[in-house]
DNA sequence: ATTATTGTTCTTATTAACAGAACAATTATT
DNA sequence: AATAATTGTTCTGTTAATAAGAACAATAAT
C-alpha cells in the first residue's frame, strides 16, 4: 500500500513545481525526493510526470492522483488533530436528547464530569422518552435505550443494560414468591408502556431456552422510576433495568425474583447524524461517554452494565 | 504526519482484536506491533486502548480514530487502484457533450485512439455548441472552449487555444491588407455569434497594451468552420482559433494578418460533475485527453495549443 | 494453584533511507 | 552560437530506523 511519505512528497513536488524546490522546502536532499518519486511511479506502474529533464509536468493520471492525495492527506491531518490531545479547548453548545430515567440516573454524573472538564461547553438537555427526530429537531446527539430501528443515524454502543424482576418484601409476604415465570400470570405486575408488548415478559432459562409469559397489569406507566416507587410501596412486581432498581436491591427494600432466569438485556446507544466529519465537541462527548461507561463496566460496580 | 504503517497496524489490531493476532496476520513479530502502537499513542498523546494486559478494548477516542482510519485506508486503496495500471479493462458508456468544430477536428483523433485502446468503452457523443446542463441531461463529461462561468462543476484544462486573424489572398488583393487593427473597421469581417460581443475584436499590441475594434459584419454564424470556408472563398476576414484555420494557413490558402498583435487566447476544458470519486472510465478518459493534448503541445506541432 | 496466553521491554541484527557528489540533459544568458 | 547555470537522476558510503527474538510480568483459563 502506498505510504503517506510518498504521497506527501508527491504532493509537495507538484505544489513546488520541481523536485529541487520541493526538496529545499522539505529540508532533505533532492536525491531522496527523486528516489521517492520514482519509487512511487514504479509501485503504481504509471508515469506521474512528463519529464523534460528541466521541467516537470503532471500527466493526466498524475493530476488525478494529486487530487486524491491532497484529500487523503487532509483527512489524515484532520484525524490526527481531532484525536490528538492538543486539540485545544472545546467550546460551543451540545443539544442532547436523552431518556428520562437513564438520563437522570446514569448520564447525570457523566455530564457533570464532562462539564467540569470542559468549561467552554454548554449543554441543552432534552429529557424525553419519546423518540425524537434528531435531524428535524436539530439535536447533535440522542441517547437511547433499547434496540435500534433502522435509520440513517450512526450509533455507538455505550453500555449494556440488564434488567431484573423484583418486588418488595411486603408484597411477596402477602402474595407469595413466584418460583417459575409462569406464576407471574397470577401476580400484580407493574408494566412499562414504552416497549412493544408491555404485558408480555420474555426470558431465558438456565439452559438458554427462550420463553414468555403474559402478565396481568393494573398499573402501567411510561416512567420506570414511577413503577419502581410503586413496587417499593408493595404495589406489585416490576421488570426494570438494574440501573433503576439496583439501589433498592442493595438496600433490601426490593428482592430479586426468578434470578435463575435471564431477563431482557439491551443497550444504551449514542445516536448521531451521519455526517462525514463529526464536530469536535460532539465527537469528544461521545468518546467521553464511551470511556465513562467502559470504566464503570470495568469496575464491575454491580449496576448491571 | 502520522506514519502510514502506524495507522494500518492500529486498524489491524482493532480488527484482529489483539496484538498477537494482528502480528500473526501481518506476518511480523508482535513486539513490532506493540511498539508501533505505543509509538502512535505517544505521538497523539492519547490512549487508544484500555489495556488489561490480557484483553484490549478501544477507548472512545480510539474508536473515533479507528473509524477515520478505516475511511482513509479505503481512500488510499481506492486511489491506488484507480491510478494503477492494473485497474483492469475499462468498460461502459461515456456520454460526452462537445463543441462542434473543436470536437470534430481535435477530439476526433483522440476519441478514436481511446476507443482503440479500450475495447470495452462505448461513446455517446453529443456535438453541440450550446452549453448543455451536465447534471440535468446526464452527461458524464462536457468539453468546452472558452472561459468558464462559475458552476458546481470541476474543470480540467486540456489545451490552450490561440486564435488568429486571416483572409484569403484573393480577398486581400481586392480589398487591401490591413496593417493596423483599426483598419479592420473598413473590411468585410466574418463574425462568430457564440461569443459575448461578436463584432468586437480584442487584441494586445507588442507592448502588451489591450485594444479593441468594432468590425462590420454582413455574415455572422454560430459555426466556425462555416466562417472558415467563407473566408476561403474570399468573403472576408475571420478571427478564428488556429485549430480551425491552421491547415489553410499552412497551405497558403489563407494569409495571417496583423501577426504582431496577440489575438484572444482561450482554453479547452473538460468539465465533469463534482462527485467525491469519479467513475473509472470518466477519470481515465479525462486523463487520456490531458495527456493527449499535453503531448501534442510538446510536439509544438503548430496547431496553436 | 497451575498453565497458557497476552502485551511489554530489551538487545542485537537487519533493513531501509538519506546525504553528498558526480553526471547527463536542457534552458538561459552572453 | 557558445557558455554557464540549473535540473533530475544515479551511485555509494553512512546513518538511522525497524524488526526479530527472547525474557518478563500480568492475567485469564483450567
Amino acid at each position: 500500500m502506498m505510504r503517506f511519505e510518498s504521497m506527501e512528497t508527491f504532493v509537495r513536488v507538484v505544489e513546488a513545481g520541481s523536485i529541487t524546490a520541493a526538496a529545499d522546502r522539505m529540508g532533505i536532499a533532492k536525491s531522496a525526493v527523486s528516489r521517492r518519486l520514482s519509487e512511487l511511479e514504479e509501485r503504481l506502474g504509471v508515469q506521474l510526470f512528463r519529464r523534460t529533464t528541466r521541467r516537470m509536468n503532471l500527466t493526466g493520471t498524475g493530476r488525478s492522483l494529486y487530487e486524491r492525495c491532497v484529500n487523503i492527506l487532509a483527512d489524515v491531518a484532520e484525524a490526527e488533530q481531532a484525536v490528538s490531545r492538543e486539540h485545544g479547548k472545546l467550546q460551543g453548545h451540545l443539544r442532547v436528547a436523552l431518556p428520562l430515567s437513564f438520563g437522570l440516573l446514569q448520564l447525570g454524573p457523566a455530564i457533570n464530569a464532562f462539564l467540569q472538564a470542559n468549561p467552554g461547553v454548554e449543554f441543552d438537555l432534552d429529557f424525553n422518552d419519546r423518540q425524537v427526530d434528531l435531524l428535524a429537531e436539530g439535536f447533535d446527539l440522542a441517547l437511547r435505550i433499547g434496540d435500534l430501528e433502522n435509520s440513517s443515524l450512526m450509533a455507538r454502543r455505550l453500555a449494556r443494560i440488564r434488567s431484573c424482576v423484583c418486588a418488595s418484601p411486603e408484597y411477596l409476604q402477602r402474595a407469595g414468591t413466584p418460583r417459575r415465570p409462569e406464576e407471574l400470570a397470577h401476580h400484580a405486575c407493574l408494566t412499562y408502556s414504552l416497549v412493544p408488548e408491555p404485558r408480555v415478559w420474555r426470558y431465558r432459562n438456565a439452559a438458554g431456552k427462550a420463553g414468555s409469559v403474559r402478565v396481568p397489569s393494573r398499573l402501567q406507566a411510561n416512567n420506570g422510576d414511577f413503577l419502581h416507587r410503586a413496587a417499593l410501596e408493595g404495589q406489585g412486581i416490576v421488570l426494570q433495568p438494574l440501573f433503576i432498581v439496583h439501589r433498592s436491591l442493595a438496600e433490601g427494600r426490593l428482592l430479586p425474583l426468578l434470578t435463575e432466569y435471564e431477563w431482557p438485556a439491551t443497550s444504551a446507544h449514542a445516536l448521531y447524524p451521519h455526517t462525514r466529519h463529526l464536530s469536535h465537541r460532539v465527537r469528544a462527548f461521545i468518546d467521553f461517554l464511551s470511556d465513562w461507561f467502559a470504566e464503570a463496566d470495568a469496575k464491575q460496580n454491580g449496576m448491571g452494565f
